[in-house]
DNA sequence: CATAGCATCGAACGGATGTTCCAGTCAATG
DNA sequence: CATTGACTGGAACATCCGTTCGATGCTATG
């Protein structure tokens, strides 16, 4: 992208300031008081400019046909996620299974975690977190009260860390995951501690960690 | 808040799909083209309605300046947090001290971390984040690659998990702060681990533990 | 100096847009 | 039936606002 001169470079601030405290774009009038330009030509000439260097996108004979391209990005929800807190995750506990993710997803009065895509990588569908009670997963680095997202998944490749239903144990269960022939590795983590060896039929995948959040009350 | 009649919740509707799609308000003969209906005035009069309703704010004279108050709330990046990620924290290696956390913090191709506020909890100001290297907190529940968020200050009341520089160990830790008198404990969270016991004048706080973020790859 | 390109300026034009006034329609009510 | 209130129509009006045009500097460049 080109680089804008510095009248060019205040007008695009104003614009994104000005959209900001307006929800609507404002219109070349009030560029011009703003920055007490002579003329809306001289406004008009540069968006054109400001235009042509891609920085905005104008809608001809619009008023207030102004908008940011640079923001489509960064800005506003497109890029965050809401996440579904749909229960919670114990040691007893066998995983709760998240109904329709999509009706209750974006649910005003919902709890849901809200963080950037970054922390999530690759495709949001069938993500959900959960709430960690108790202390059993300090193997797996994770503490009582933190929030685990998982995608939803019933296999997993080699290495994967997943959440596991233990059958014969009836205990859930956060750990890395080895197919050995017959028998399933289960690795917590933290690398100071032993592993669980364990029949493949007695594994039962939930979903695969995506993340791990902790907020410090 | 009182309810709408068919008309009227189809222009706010309207509105709402609009903005989605545009980045701005439509006109009212944007609305009265949209939903067929006859005359301007119509659609002026029920945007009245709706604006005492409390579901839309109308800035008069002015165009498109039709706002939707329920949207403030949920909506956008207003309520998101860009969290500039200044650097590394290791066993070995002083907290960088962030510059200017305003003016590299919004940055474009600045490394941010993005998570919704109740993460944070309370005033952003002072936050900024750091990439975990090393192994050396696993007693703190994290990991090497973990990023913490940290919010700047350099005392503590006793029970926080601060970040620390331990002058004659020339290491950085991260633990809870406990002042006993002219020493300091320093507790780790697994509660299985042992804490330290220094004295005060050793301990330099860094800043406060506000959160923990794992990714898994 | 002549020329060209860039940025600015002032003014006017015309379409876009919010506002207002008056006349209806329709259902409910007495 | 008359009245009232909620709602819809049609049209005109007054700005608001994007666009265009001619003119003026200003800075290279040759």
């Amino acid at each position: 992208m080109k680089p804008l001169t510095g009248r060019q470079q205040s007008i695009l601030d104003y614009i994104a300031r000005f959209m900001d405290d307006n929800d609507y774009p404002p219109t070349i009038r009030d560029i011009q008081a703003e920055l007490t330009i002579s003329s809306t030509s001289v406004v008009d000439y540069n968006l054109k400019v400001i235009e042509e260097r891609g920085y905005i996108r104008r809608n001809r004979n619009i008023s207030r046909g102004i908008e940011l391209v640079q923001r489509d990005r960064s800005r506003r929800g497109s890029s965050m996620l809401s996440i579904p807190i749909v229960g919670q995750i114990a040691a007893g506990l066998p995983i709760p299974v998240p109904g329709d993710l999509e009706s209750m997803g974006t649910g005003e009065d919902a709890d849901v975690l809200e963080v950037g895509p970054e922390l999530i990588g690759g495709n949001p569908a069938g993500v959900f977190a959960l709430r960690v009670r108790g202390h059993s997963m300090v193997d797996a680095l994770i503490n009582d009260g933190d929030i685990v997202v998982l995608r939803r998944q019933e296999t997993a490749q080699n290495g994967e860390t997943v959440a596991v239903w233990l059958r014969e144990e009836r205990e859930t269960t956060l750990k890395k995951f080895f197919l050995e022939g017959e028998n399933v590795r289960l690795q917590p983590a933290n690398v100071t501690m032993e592993p669980i060896y364990t029949r493949a039929d007695n594994v039962e995948i939930q979903g695969k960690l995506v993340s791990v959040h902790r907020s410090i009350s």
